[in-house]
DNA sequence: AATATATAATAGTATTACTATTAAATAAAA
DNA sequence: TTTTATTTAATAGTAATACTATTATATATT
């Protein structure tokens, strides 16, 4: 299961140059990844990338327009991964309960380290979602940017799973809100396990994140 | 019910100088929140806040050391301001149904404009704590700030509601999660309903975050 | 070889968050 | 009242940030 980047295609209004098309545009999003990661968003900054690898801030910006850029193009690509893995793993499935299933393990299970893409780390992607994807869509330009598609993957997925929802319960009224709560949700409890652990009941190496939200979403359509 | 300040006490922690012992003080907390809500956090600082109160920047930093440290005293003072509204709800009520209920509406509502304080405009920190309070908390320093006390108010009343959640069905395992995930879930559903409305179900001027969220609890602590 | 184009580096700018130092106002003590 | 102490506020900075205009270099095309 190497390279299959063919399966994830990133929309061009959300680069400037395709960073895919070059070695350094692979650069720019590989190391950025393990920088956010180790700084966080704020104090990630473009100049610190080109010294990091070995190149320009300015050639970065010839890719991103801006770090907040940058942010968004991740986690557009964070929401096709997941996207190809719901539509490979219900592939077949007839039962919308198991897709359902399938789709809030994917939502709530840790990601493991793997290798599958050559230049972006899944299981730190997965840290960036969860300690700094708020961040992207919690702005004062959040309308005008969401006009512009940035948001678009994240609401295709939510929207697919909301479908599943309306299969067994066609009369539920609020898929769309329960599938966000559980993603956002599921987030937040990952982090709060680590940092603010007063807020959850999760204890180290536990599951309890999966099955709460798999209990939660069971529970709140039946008919 | 003017003036009932006495009710909310902030720690000492949680500022430099209490802005609550002048007169620069408390128009410092009354802007701020004012401009924050209007330019977003990101966009506010406290050269823009000086020159709006007719002050000097560095007065404001007697009373915050930051503009972050501002922004967490904001969202304690909600806290304590919330905590305060559920006490006195719930005062003499036996029923944990009922005073549970009382929760979930208070966390779920929108908040109305009143003037019950002097120089806080509730209406719109509430706005704030729907847009930016998760800034707060996604830092690198946030265990560094937990130590501090600097989220204690939040997890207090999370912590209140558990218990009562645990008093309907003791044998509940995930309280705190249950309360931290419909708190962040509904700021998040109404801050998605005005932005990004492909992921919520809630159309203008329906209560159906408060619906939807006492239905996900009522369903999820059942035995 | 000449021209065009893609790519990257230099050297900037305006703004930001924050601070060290000085000045002025007020209160307390002699 | 005068002196001293203390609280409060303003001046004038700094280092760093996000971003850009311009120039240089490499590569490809004619």
């Amino acid at each position: 299961m190497k390279n299959l980047s063919v399966n994830i295609s990133i929309s061009p209004d959300l680069y400037s140059k395709n960073p895919e098309s070059s070695d350094l545009g692979k650069k720019i999003v590989c190391r950025s990844i393990e920088m956010i990661t180790d700084l966080g968003f704020e104090a990630f900054t473009f100049k610190k990338l080109g010294v990091s690898i070995g190149s320009n801030e300015s050639s970065i910006y010839r890719y991103f327009e801006s770090k907040h850029a940058l942010l968004v193009y991740l986690i557009n690509w964070y929401w096709s991964w997941i996207e190809y893995k719901l539509v490979f793993a219900n592939n077949n499935l007839s039962s919308p309960h198991d897709r359902l299933n399938n789709a809030i393990h994917l939502f709530t299970e840790p990601v493991e380290k793997d290798d599958e893409y050559l230049f972006i780390n899944e299981f730190l992607l997965n840290k960036i979602i969860i300690s700094e994807s708020v961040k992207a869509y919690y702005t004062k330009d959040v309308d005008t940017e969401n006009e512009k598609g940035f948001y678009k993957t994240y609401k295709r997925v939510v929207q697919r799973v909301s479908d599943t929802i309306l299969e067994i319960n066609p009369g539920f009224k609020f898929p769309h809100m329960l599938i966000s709560t559980v993603i956002e949700g599921a987030h937040h409890q990952r982090y709060f396990s680590k940092h603010l652990p007063a807020l959850t009941d999760v204890e180290e190496g536990e599951n309890s994140i999966v099955q709460f939200y798999t209990d939660l979403v069971r529970k709140s359509i039946l008919k």
